[in-house]
This record gives structure tokens, C-alpha cells and sequence, in this order.
DNA sequence: CTTGGGTCCTGTGCGC
DNA sequence: TGCGCACAGGACCCAA
């Protein structure tokens, strides 16, 4: 999926379009997500002005003048494409015909006052949307159990080291968990574990204090760096303008199977192992 | 409680 | 060109 770079440039790209915008009117085409879309959705979201988008790890929340917020998860595949209001009325009484056709995979759709169209498309399907009233949305189901926003205050040295404390997972699982820190994905994962020149094999909880609070900064540095760079456009996944990120450049490990480490003096290959279904990437040889 | 594995779904790219 | 399989950014659910 989109992590939190991802998710978060996403939501930028959304701002201009949708933050304090009204929905015209909102249609949806699929209603069986990871789960089935809240009754009425569409009606509830049809007229409704985004007052607010915030986003939550990789969650992006839309709250509403109406006292409900939009609870939206991209999943592995989700998208969300922007289609500007150029060429709306190129000729009076053809609204209808501004846009084109919508896609197989375009389940949701939000046509915006002023003509521009928010589509969510995902292929796959894991991606969620719910949607409840805004005081209830921190406590959400989804939400809950998520740990600190990895660029918050909240995430801290003492914090981490704390949180992996006794813990006998790797810590590459430790960090895909998303009750310790919140936004990370696999490809995060790899590239700060790269940094940190830790194995994503090593237990977390043997992992020094120092070493665990070392890898905060780390941790921050990555996703600022990411999300600069737009985020990641791999396979599928493109900004909401349809613009690539570009952060896959940087990649210091992920895909990068069988290239020479790029750690200065390292001279190790990169290698893929898969723990618990996911590719790890990373250099025996320097991260320990 | 923690941890590991299977699962949902579709598309793509690779080797044969 | 066609076919089957491995793999893909997530996270829930259940068994041990």
C-alpha cells in the first residue's frame, strides 16, 4: 500500500480540491470493500462540505460540516485520482460528458461543486472507507489501537526503546506494527532498518537502548525525505494530480536485490529474504 | 498477552 | 504467443 509518505501526499493533493469544498455528489459503484461501505454513504456524503482533511498513519479523514468524518484507507492497491474542472461546460448542457467513462476499478466517486471529480480506485480491493461521527472517529475501530504518528511528538527515544522492550519478534515485524509506531509499511521498514544498519532479523528486544533510540531520528528522516519527494510511485500507485513521486530513486535497499551495498566502505550485496510473507531487503554485511 | 500464519482480491511480470 | 506461478505498498483474524 501507499504508507504514510503516500498516504500523506495524497492528501495534499486532495487539499486544494476538496478542503472547504462541498461535495455535489457523491455516487458509489462498489459497495463491498475490505468491508461493505456504511449504509447510505452516499446520501450521507451527497451536499456535505469537507471542512477538514486531516490525515491519521495511513489513514486519510475528512471531517464534514455535518458532524460525520470520512474515514478512508487506501490498502495495498487504492488510489485516489483528481480530475480538474477544465473543460467541464465546454458546451452548455454537457456536464455529463466533462469526465469520462469511469474506470473498472473506480468505486467511489465525489463530483465536487465546480466540477472537479474525486475518484477512489482500487484494484485489489483491501482498501476501506467508514463513516461516523466525528467524535467517534479517533476511537474508531480502525484507529484505536494505532500507535504514535512517527513524526509527532509523542514518538520519542524513550518511547521506542520502551516499546521494544522484551519484545522477542524481529524487528522488522516490530516496526510493521502498527501499535509501536503508526504509518510504516515494508518498504519504510527496509530503507530505515538500512539506515540504522540493523538486521530486520534481530530480536527487538535485543536491540540496545541506544541502537532503538538511534533509530527515531532515522525513522523521521526517511519519511520527511519521502514525503518531500512526493512519495513513492511503484506499480500503481501515482500522487493524486496523476504525478509521480519520486522517493523509489532513493531507494537504498528495496528492489534492489543483488546490487552492492551503498553503505560508504560496506562492499556487501543486498539480499531479499521473506519474513512472515513480506521481502525484507537488506546488507548482511553492515546492517547487524 | 504475544507471535506466526493464512487470508482477502486483482494485476503484472517472469520463466518455460 | 500462451500459461502458470510468484509476488505486490496492508492488516485482520485466529490458533498456538
Amino acid at each position: 500500500m501507499p504508507e504514510l509518505p503516500e498516504v500523506e501526499t495524497v492528501r495534499r493533493g486532495l487539499l486544494p480540491v476538496m478542503e472547504g469544498a462541498r461535495i455535489a455528489k457523491a455516487h458509489v459503484r462498489r459497495p463491498d470493500l475490505r468491508w461493505p461501505l456504511p449504509e447510505g454513504m452516499a446520501e450521507r456524503l451527497s451536499g456535505a462540505r469537507v471542512v477538514r482533511l486531516r490525515r491519521r498513519s495511513k489513514y486519510i479523514l475528512a471531517d464534514l460540516d455535518r458532524g460525520e468524518t470520512l474515514i478512508i484507507h487506501l490498502g495495498m492497491s487504492g488510489r485516489i485520482l483528481i480530475a480538474g474542472a477544465d473543460g467541464v461546460e465546454t458546451r452548455p448542457g454537457t456536464f455529463h460528458h466533462a469526465h469520462p467513462a469511469p474506470g473498472r476499478h473506480d468505486h467511489v466517486i465525489f463530483d465536487m461543486e465546480g466540477g472537479a471529480r474525486v475518484t477512489f480506485n482500487d484494484a485489489r480491493r483491501f482498501g476501506a472507507m467508514d463513516l461516523v461521527a466525528t467524535q467517534a472517529a479517533e476511537g474508531h475501530r480502525m484507529l484505536v489501537h494505532l500507535g504514535p504518528e512517527p513524526l509527532g511528538n509523542a514518538f520519542h527515544e524513550n518511547y521506542l526503546a520502551a516499546a521494544l522492550r522484551g519484545r522477542k519478534t524481529p524487528i522488522k515485524a516490530a516496526l510493521l506494527d502498527q501499535r509501536v509506531v503508526a504509518g510504516l509499511g515494508n518498504i519504510y521498514v527496509c530503507e530505515v532498518l538500512h539506515r540504522a544498519r540493523i538486521s530486520p532479523m534481530r530480536q527487538a528486544g535485543r536491540i540496545s537502548s541506544a541502537r532503538a533510540a538511534g533509530m527515531v531520528p532515522v525513522i523521521r528522516t526517511v519519511l520527511e525525505e519521502a514525503i518531500a519527494a512526493g512519495g513513492s510511485s511503484l506499480r500503481d500507485y501515482r500522487q493524486a494530480d496523476g504525478e509521480l513521486g519520486y522517493f523509489q530513486h532513493s531507494f537504498r535497499v528495496y528492489g534492489r536485490e543483488g546490487e552492492r551495498c551503498v553503505t560508504p566502505d560496506c562492499g556487501g550485496a543486498v539480499q531479499r529474504r521473506v519474513q512472515s510473507g513480506r521481502s525484507s531487503f537488506y546488507c548482511a554485511t553492515c546492517q547487524r
